[in-house]
DNA sequence: GATGAATGAGGGTTCATTCAT
DNA sequence: GATGAATGAACCCTCATTCAT
């Protein structure tokens, strides 16, 4: 369900030991939109069964999220982080194996289900599209940062390793995002090799 | 279901000039769901409002599609086509224009609006999904077609080749749809350009 | 399905032999709304379903019976006859077989089916409990002669006469109607004996 | 479910008089289906109508009883009670007068809106069959109890004993029932002196 | 006469949201 | 703060009935 970052557990003491039923309502509130925004959308799911599934009271969802809205823009606000620290690892000479490390940990710190969310709601609300858009730019600087440090000189002007970047962020989303859809995969791996090859 | 468009006006005399009022009420509800799916989504969009557009009785709407969920699936049936003939112009040597030609004539007949709609409902219903499948299968096909034709040998193997395609279909696809999303835009020419650079 | 009383072969030429595909459609919308109602009942039918299995347009249905209602009422009106006839043959001395025999045959010609509609649809409309009312009489009235008639002496006053009469109606109603949802039978000749007892 | 009926009065404070808009919204919605599902029976009463009755929004309906069969099946479950124990108060020697009072004390506790709803509605729903059919096997078996004990000696077989039973069930259920739709009325303490005259 | 498209008034049901307790 | 009854606007869908052809 990803990381909780747990507000401080408002119904055990400090220090106690925390199991499901003890987690504070607010999370499993949040838990319970996770697994069914990530699961039957968004507009399907019913504030009364995200309520149900938290065993939470009804009243208590708009007691914390005076709109439903609020529950999905709480959950992407909360959920997913999309590290925008310039840490990139690259490796100067090795330009598919800079890439296969960015595919391998994505800028994004979000559990599966929230990754779900962020891409099948993109249309639902603005402040999701904005994460989705940040995301995406982000794998973009990343590549072509990596790809500028790991290439040896400047061969091959900068607007080829620009599209190089943006070929591999393209890959890296869809292969989250409509891979699901198509049941088509993708090695990250081989497109790293292929885009340094191209750029080499 | 199969293509009608050959419905024609039932409703004008012939020779007349048709206007919107004129067409076939099947029509014009599948026009409008068209264009409102497209802007606000399937789920959004209530059948009253369909009706609305089309100017006819609310009624009408489920007289031609019982479910509502069958407007969706019949606009998927009539009015995309994934072209699946094996017509591709591959020029041998020119790797990159063949892409280029690709992307430029993706194998899908369909207005703008119900591009929009496939990729935006491709969770909503199996017909949709499956039509979006097959048109992703289609255009790596075509890639992979495309590539092994315009090579000028089997340099570098079968693998790398359809890695590449795959990355291409990708991009195609991502164009569509995430980058209405993001916001971000990419040039197929410069990435089948890059991508013949790799195999070339 | 009863006997359908053709009504002269619209659509077949005389003397043609009938076949299904052949008989009019007044009486294949009679025949469907006869086996729909007797199922799930009157309320539960819609016209179109008639028309459906009756093979005919839903257009039809309207140009022979204008209302819904009327369908009812006709195939209450020409499929149901009380025989009000005073044929009872009636045994003196022989009190539990005339009953039996009158059990046998109640003055009722109708199919199944329409003494499952003649029950149900009692409270839908007054023609249909009409019926019902004159079927009852008209058993009750058959029992009294055929007591009065079979009894060797005036034994115990009209009134009790009167009782048992009633009581074999009641009898011969149930076992149509609350038999079949409470699965208790009745053996008639059973309650003939009885009641021949009673006043023997 | 169960009996519920202590509810009590939500609304009111302690020691008011009640009268009809202080009774608990469940309560009266229960009483305005009651009415209106025994005067025009289930299918013609739409929610909206229970609802403007009763006095409650219309949502208020579905809160409570999530489908609309929910409310005669909660009808039939809270206000019918068939009385199964063996309480039948038996005089030996009179059979008549021991079948009248079970005529008069029948083993149902409901209002006549109910029975009636019991009788019409057995078509509607299982549960009201069910019912219907406990009511008919009490009946019969405590009629069956009532002249073992009332008749002197075993004279006549427990076949005829069983006969009567059941043809003094049918006359009790056959009075609330089809009497309402013939008008044909029975005097149940006529037929008990009827049937105990057969089995003395 | 025969037909099926057209019509629109509900019907049951859902559900986000409010609010008194 | 916490709760679940209360609210009512929509929503999808049904269906008797009409009517132009």
């Amino acid at each position: 369900m990803g990381s909780l970052r747990q507000r401080s557990g408002r119904s055990g003491r400090p220090g106690r030991a925390r199991d499901a039923s003890d987690t504070d309502a607010r999370t499993r509130i949040l838990d319970a939109a996770e697994k069914l925004f990530a699961g039957v959308g968004y507009e399907a799911t019913p504030t009364a069964e995200i309520a149900r599934l938290a065993e939470v009271p009804k009243g208590l969802v708009f007691h914390y999220f005076p709109r439903k809205i609020d529950v999905l823009v709480t959950l992407i606000d909360e959920r997913t982080l999309v590290e925008e620290s310039p840490e990139v690892e690259a490796v100067p000479g090795d330009a598919a194996g800079t890439l296969s490390r960015l595919a391998r940990r994505l800028p994004l710190s979000a559990s599966p289900a929230m990754r779900r969310i962020l891409f099948r709601e993109a249309d639902t609300h603005g402040s999701v599209r904005d994460r989705l858009g940040r995301l995406n730019g982000e794998i973009i600087r990343r590549a072509r940062f990596a790809l500028e440090l790991a290439l040896p000189t400047r061969r091959g002007d900068a607007a080829r390793l620009e599209v190089a970047a943006v070929t591999f962020a393209a890959v890296l989303l869809y292969q989250e995002n409509l891979c699901q859809l198509t049941g088509h995969h993708i090695d990250p791996d081989a497109v790293a090799e292929l885009i340094a090859h191209a750029l080499g």
